[in-house]
DNA sequence: ACTAGAACTCATCATGTGTTGAATTTATGT
DNA sequence: ACATAAATTCAACACATGATGAGTTCTAGT
């Protein structure tokens, strides 16, 4: 596929108007994917409610109307971009591959490998933000983590909901004070630190 | 010009728009109270940037500009609203009066004495919804946190400031899946339930 | 009793929002 | 080559937002 079309479409949009003339544009249609990117990226950095239209078109370098055109409304484009934040078929695997006095450690570190990349938390990110302030989107949050996290895991070991919940609680709060609040020193720790802080909590979790 | 005689009379007084007339209103000053209750609930439910200040003087039953001609501008009336979102000096007795072997049962019952009560829960919620999304608000939640509680538990029993952050963590990311995001069976459980749940975890990283 | 100032509303401004319809240019299927 | 469809911009709507300045009514200090 190609990689014309960078990551990074939405960092270049200081810049004037820079008005296209209307119409088509010649060669194959990219601006999707622009769009898409863009939209990952502020939804991650306001939530739902804080990414405009017009903000996500102009990190896109296109006209608002144009994405209105490709996802009809906003939360068209919130849906198309947050498709899987994380795909669990994917994960699990390593999960159900690992000795159970290994859970713990092993979980902390899925989901710092997660969360140290930022074109891999973004998505999380802004369905966390979002979900935070916005109730439709605290809706579908709620149900994707509950069928497709919560309920997988637990019938995998045959864990309690509630502890699977505490150990996911447990590691969403430090996410938040690291990623999101940015509390010193837990946000400059390295990964190894935070799994020797955390890997016995989530394995008294789930054992 | 003819309406005007039978516009204010007392019938519409159960209406929508319930005109007031201008000028200041007899009695002692209540109104400034009525704002900042109005203001503490939409920014508790909504966060900084998705409460309104019409909204806000709407629920206190007050003309928008009211608002500003007494907190000057939104961030001003956000302040007014927090100032101590819990006060520290009323629970930290209680926490320097427990065996340091009770310690994790009491931060969690203290935790829950305060998110279990709906007035009381609603700064926190405003301080967290907000900076989730809000990068001011992000920043006094910080100092906040930082300053006024975790140096304070930390100097208290000498524990490092990394074991109480993993502690907060566990605690706030619960608090979000039981009251934000309301995911089942964690929402529904019983404060008994969840001191059960917690307590050795915030016991281990509190020692 | 008078007056300075506080409380309070109104009308309005400039800006930003999501959304829509029409116009223009290019790509695609025949 | 032609017609249809898709991609793209422009202009505009209707509404919400935070903020101001001016005017009206009350309270309080003298």
């Amino acid at each position: 596929m190609t990689e014309s079309a960078q990551r990074d479409t939405a960092r270049n949009a200081a810049r004037k108007p820079a008005r296209r003339p209307p119409g088509r544009r010649p060669g194959p249609t990219e601006t999707r994917e622009a769009i898409l990117a863009s939209a990952r990226e502020l939804f991650a950095d306001k939530g739902y409610d804080g990414a405009s239209l017009r903000a996500i078109a102009r990190g896109a370098g296109v006209d608002p109307a144009l994405v209105h055109h490709f996802f009809g409304n906003k939360e068209g484009v919130f849906i198309a971009a947050m498709q899987f934040p994380v795909d669990p078929g994917e994960l699990l695997p390593k999960i159900f591959g690992t000795r159970r006095e290994d859970l713990g450690e092993t979980m902390v570190r899925i989901f710092l490998s997660v969360w140290e990349m930022p074109e891999r938390r973004a998505p999380i990110l802004a369905m966390l933000r979002s979900a935070m302030t916005n109730e439709r989107a605290a809706v579908m949050m709620r149900e994707f983590v509950s069928s497709a996290l919560f309920a997988r895991a637990a019938e995998l070991h045959g864990i309690p909901l509630l502890r699977i919940q505490a150990a996911a609680g447990q590691m969403i709060g430090v996410m938040i004070l690291r990623y999101v609040l940015e509390v010193e020193p837990i946000a400059s720790s390295t990964p190894d630190e935070i799994v020797e802080l955390l890997a016995p909590t989530i394995q008294r979790h789930l054992s």
